[in-house]
DNA sequence: GTAACTTAATTACTTTTCGTAAGTAAGTGT
DNA sequence: ACACTTACTTACGAAAAGTAATTAAGTTAC
């Protein structure tokens, strides 16, 4: 049973974001158009859950997806405005992981 | 394998906000320190998660456990100043929230 | 003094999600 | 024809989450 009491839009918002790779893809998109694979190799994602991911977030109105029929075929990713207004919040997390994440202290590679 | 390109601070950094729960303990804690129970029913967490979540936060330096040998004893939990410095972030979100979230499109309780 | 209650957990168990790897469909390059 | 690329999907074991019951330490109610 939920029985919270915080806000339901922020709530909301926080659960899209909360997601595993979800900020990973939107933050990645902030730096422009980009194809599938691209973002798989950015972020290093796999394919299963990019696919997942993506999907959903097209779902939420903040990635758009766009198929360019030239030879060969293109499919590209996009942020929508809503998406594209993520970015304040990116630029936060930017600058708080740089005053306070020490080096010895990243994810293992 | 782990082939990202990311800086590795802010990856760091969106692990920690990426995992479900913790970015909302997080804002709840930043209306001043609490205790067990109120995170409890204020987010709508389980037991076993938030107990978990706050010994990562701890660990990660984001939260601080205090115990006060009164009678009852009291435990606390709060922000450290790496905690607080993410207002700004969660402001961010706030914003956003606002902004974009529909309400008709929020989640079910 | 013991039974019921509260807080801050932990343990046991089921369901959901993740991660790896392999497979597929449509097309390209040689 | 054959290997290669892109954008996926499917299958399956492993990890994490969710639910519920239990515990330990103390409090209050009678």
């Amino acid at each position: 049973m939920n029985t919270s009491q915080l806000c339901p839009k922020f709530e909301k918002a926080m659960s899209i974001l909360s997601q595993r790779w979800t900020g990973l893809v939107i933050y990645q998109l902030l730096s422009g158009p980009q194809r599938f694979c691209t973002i798989e190799s950015s972020i290093g994602i796999s394919g299963r859950l990019l696919s997942d991911r993506l999907k959903h977030l097209e779902n939420e109105g903040v990635v758009k997806r766009e198929v360019f029929p030239e030879t060969p075929i293109r499919i590209e990713y996009s942020l929508t405005e809503k998406g594209k207004d993520l970015r304040p919040l990116m630029k936060e997390l930017e600058k708080w992981s740089q005053n306070w994440i020490d080096s010895e202290d990243t994810l293992e590679d």
